[in-house]
DNA sequence: CGAATAGTGTCTATGAGACAGTATCTT
DNA sequence: AAGATACTGTCTCATAGACACTATTCG
């Protein structure tokens, strides 16, 4: 039996069902700190158990409309935030009832309000990404790919303007970039660089009202450029350890 | 009805079956091009067009298990084969039978014998990327995503040592990112470029047995090194174009 | 021998990063 | 006044790329 008459002769249905989840990585950054919503389970299995928001695929709906859905379903936003597939998991007995696939998206929103009141608020939260509980099934795992994703997608595309408002100072900028790669950089030389990158970033003509909290001069306000992708590129201070 | 009481109350076996298959974009270097493998379908729908190998997952086999396996059934080859995942598609109507959720695989082999006798040797070819016919479902698109992937994946990975075989000469290995890139490369600066990334291949201290079909010394072999990472990564001439 | 190729030397332009310095604002 | 911040100037070092050159091997 050949691969096209095995396929002819295959039904899926004759096999136990296999669920479709998407389950979404949407990150914010609040108090000065990168976070990622969560919310509670309220039933079997993992009940009580901190989880990425998500759920089963509806027919008639295209997979990223079902990440823009849950995702909307718990912060009621689903403007600004920009959403992009991350990737799959569907190992057998990743979810004890069934098999279960699931595609996992990763968002990038500005400071957004606490999850909505529509639903319980003590359900979902923004949890800051250092200190997550244990997650439910292997969300730990798809939370660990959506920040190494995002770590990198800050260096090759201007992703960090979707972590600001409409309107930025290129300190804001900076503060994008240091909370989500964890690293100080130079507030000189990071300033010059991102001006020198074309399309990244494209001037108001206005500043801000007023200096900083601490003082300083007003700053000139930007948001963002064209561009699809930064070149040259803004790479990460060298990580010797994670290249072997 | 709030997140939790609502899929607790949603049984997916209500709905419409949903399959999920795998399909793999698999890659190599043949007559001096990039070649993707296809198999001929050979029942409806879009009977007798080319598409790329895929099919069900099965039970108790894990998504990579599946697309190994897909693999495997046409090249007879599973060692020697770098596969990793590529992307998920589940648009509603992407297969006119049923909801299809399809996850990706892209795979990268050295040159491969023959699609494999012990399926219909007409049904499976190595065709080359610049030259592919339409596809069934939307494999096009799949196959697109797959290679600007691979284009990407050469810059920053060692990947391109995946596509030659055991020990290679630098030449060889100019000669893989020339073709996934389709751009000539300076000889000279790449021969450099290659030696000076840390990790990226060891000297095997052995030559090759004669020069060149064209003339020129005995080149030095190399077998990839244990660098995950290429840094400083070897970028591809700027492409103003595709930046915006 | 003539041509092609492997490998190295060198020069230039560019960008990253360190450091310094000035102007402006808050407390 | 003191300190913080926005921004700019300048220097050094590393790398990309252009070009040149030598040595080796094939036809």
């Amino acid at each position: 039996m050949n691969e096209s008459e095995f396929l002819a002769g295959y039904d899926p249905r004759d096999y136990p069902a296999v669920a479709v989840t998407v389950d979404v990585v949407a990150l914010t950054i609040r108090g000065g700190g990168l976070r990622v919503l969560l919310v509670r389970r309220g039933e079997q299995p993992h009940a009580g158990r901190w989880s990425l928001p998500g759920g089963f695929i509806r027919p008639d709906e295209d997979l990223p409309q079902a990440a823009a859905r849950e995702l909307a379903e718990e912060t009621g936003l689903s403007d600004r935030v920009h959403i992009e597939q991350l990737a799959s998991y569907g190992a057998p007995g990743r979810d004890p009832r069934m098999r279960v696939v699931s595609i996992s998206y990763l968002a990038f929103a500005p400071d957004l309000p606490d999850p909505r009141a529509g639903t319980d608020a003590s359900d979902a939260a923004w949890h800051p990404v250092d200190k997550v509980p244990e997650l439910a099934f292997d969300h730990g795992r798809i939370l660990d790919h959506g920040l190494e994703r995002a770590r990198g997608k800050l260096e090759y595309t201007p992703l960090a303007t979707a972590f600001a408002g409409d309107t930025f100072t290129i300190s804001e900028l900076r503060g994008v970039y240091e909370t989500v790669w964890g690293v100080p950089l130079h507030a000189g030389n990071f300033h010059r660089k991102i001006l020198s990158v074309p399309g990244f970033v494209e001037s108001t003509g206005e500043t801000t009202e007023s200096g900083g909290a601490r003082g300083g001069p007003r700053a000139k306000l930007y948001r963002a450029g064209d561009a699809r992708l930064l070149h040259p590129a803004l790479l990460r201070p060298a990580r010797e350890e994670t290249i072997r």
